[in-house]
DNA sequence: CTTTGTTGTTGCATTTTGCAAGGACAAATA
DNA sequence: TATTTGTCCTTGCAAAATGCAACAACAAAG
């Protein structure tokens, strides 16, 4: 990062994820088992081709993915998450029982029921999950 | 909120606020007891007015925030948090946490440090302050 | 009755996004 | 070997969002 606007860890934040589809492509990884560009292109928001890479790329840089050759395919990537994109799961999870709260047209499925149960369980849980799967 | 582009309560949450400035302002706010456009014009990231205006139309629109005429000055503007907005807080947290794990020009201040020693202490302590500013 | 403070609006250049089309390359298939 | 399919990525262009500077409306203060 480079262009930061100040200090404030919140800002620094902003200035890496904050738009409207980084986090959509972390939640893909994260929760979804999804790990390549076909994979995220089939996600119900529709992003485009170019909205993809370029975040995909700002993703690695920042190195919150890792970016490996397929071992079955050579022109297939495989993403997954680092350490530090691993750490954006409370982020990922307060803003799902967020926006379940307060969207009526969000009903909550299995994971936002266990969410709304017990929030802190739920990320000791997931975050013992990722840990098994990070690269770099 | 009418162009959702999913019902994912994650996808949701970003159709809000899934920007560089929203949050911002929700922090200047819940964190540093401002409550006035003047007051989050003064802001280190320097927000453009026609944006400040715009996001603050929105947080409105969208219940995060309420605003009412200043008792003392009838041509100023009060901000404040609703419910909805206060809830946010978890999100607020989690982000600073995270942002000063992984820049390290972003030291940890006094509610940082709070924050590496008990998060969910902060948390619960902080939401409970918020309650007592509630309007609408 | 002028100045100051506060909340906006407007115009315009720049940047980012959305959308459609297509290109490069490897794997699979005929 | 030749063709098709799958995967990742680029390009061109219109539309939308942003950044910046200037200014307008209005109330309070002096």
């Amino acid at each position: 990062m480079q262009n930061t606007r100040s200090d404030c860890p919140i800002s620094c934040s902003l200035d890496v994820f904050g738009d409207k589809w980084s986090l959509l492509i972390i939640r893909d990884v994260m929760l979804r088992g999804k790990v390549s560009y076909s994979e995220f292109l089939k996600s119900e928001e529709k992003i485009a081709t170019n909205i993809l890479v370029n975040r995909l790329n700002i993703l690695e840089v920042e190195n919150i993915l890792s970016k490996q050759v397929s071992t079955t395919n050579k022109s297939k990537f495989i993403y997954s998450l680092t350490q530090k994109g691993a750490d954006l799961l409370p982020i990922v999870i307060e803003m799902m029982d967020w926006g379940a709260k307060y969207n009526a047209n969000c009903p909550r499925r299995e994971l936002g029921k266990k969410i709304k149960k017990d929030k802190s369980a739920v990320i000791k849980e997931l975050s013992q999950a990722l840990k098994k799967q990070f690269k770099n």
